[in-house]
DNA sequence: GTCTATATTTTGATAGAC
DNA sequence: GTCTATCAAAATATAGAC
């Protein structure tokens, strides 16, 4: 599939966006970066603001989508959860840039501001749930599920900032290694049940 | 001790870049927040810059001093971490606002970029060291190290995020909590060889 | 599809009165 | 310490020629 013009202004758009932030960068910043004037720019596009919402909504809609493939699936808990690892570090290994405004720049989008805040909030809804289920099944210990999810949460939405680094590993083995310190930790003495 | 006026253009530009960003915040909206004319802010402040300037630098610098006394300590690699952990959740419940900047604004330095820098290099350096350490002692299992050093930091750099909607948790608590969860993972039943 | 030219608004910051 | 008035630069976006 060959790229169009705007997806080409996206993608670039989406690199400046990740170095500085979508408000510091210009209009005048994206079309040097593409090699034009900033007026024809706007031949491909209908403003700056149709740019992060592109970049921002389809992102989000990969990971609902995801997320619902997941929690069809019959698995025990923890495997459910190394497949949201999976799903994150394969969503951000194919657009790293994007995913910087998708966690760094959600509040600037307008029309479609409640419509991600939706996605967001059920999203971490059924992250949530999958731990309540984890603890309840015995898996997972009996721990604060909210911490539990701010933690793995937390370290996910930080991969595009560290993937770009770890080029040489490939996104299945990072996922190994992640879901195996995220479950289990790094503590090499622990008091476990098992 | 009481407040300066400086002190509270610092706090209340805190609070408003933590909404929307450095780049995205006029000083007429931080003059609107103090009620005032953006003209007076000038009265207290060289400019915007000075105040991105303040927040972070002061933010940096306690994250490092707080990184020499632990290195100086004589205690376990693990100990170390929870400190670390500790001083994470310290210093962000005293000044969450301000972390806000600290991790998403800090590219918009402009004098003083340099040695934030080396400041943020340094400490990331002094992280990877404790952990390697941690494995030599056969503290720490034998992982890749920055995958570890990546996902606690990670948990602990988006603290500012989260610390707000957990407001009843006191920080010794929580820092208990965190480092549990940080440390020795969530899986349940781990093999382990102790 | 890109350009030049330009309209309109907003920005950080200063001068000087009170 | 705050105000009004204002400047100069920079921002998004449009119109119309090529």
């Amino acid at each position: 599939m060959v790229e169009t013009r705007k997806e080409e202004i996206i993608r670039v758009a989406a690199r400046l966006f990740k170095e500085k932030g979508y408000s510091a960068v210009t209009m005048r910043d994206l079309a040097k970066a593409m090699g034009i004037k900033a007026a024809s720019l706007y031949n491909h596009i209908d403003s700056k603001q149709d740019i992060l919402k592109t970049i921002i909504i389809s992102l989000a809609e990969e990971f609902t989508a995801g997320m619902v493939t997941i929690l069809q699936s019959e698995i025990s808990s923890l495997n459910k959860l190394k497949r949201i690892i999976a799903l994150h570090v394969g969503i951000t290994g194919e657009n790293t840039d994007g995913m910087a405004s998708l966690n760094n720049d959600w509040m600037h989008l307008e029309e479609k501001l409640d419509y991600y805040l939706m996605l967001r909030i059920n999203y971490e809804d059924n992250f949530r749930k999958i731990i309540r289920e984890g603890i309840a099944a015995e898996e997972i210990v009996d721990k604060d599920p909210d911490i539990m999810l701010f933690s793995i949460l937390s370290t996910l939405r930080s991969l595009y900032i560290w993937i770009p680094d770890k080029k040489n590993l490939d996104p299945l083995q990072l996922s190994h290694e992640l879901s195996a310190i995220l479950l289990n930790g790094i503590n090499k003495k622990v008091k476990k049940i098992s």
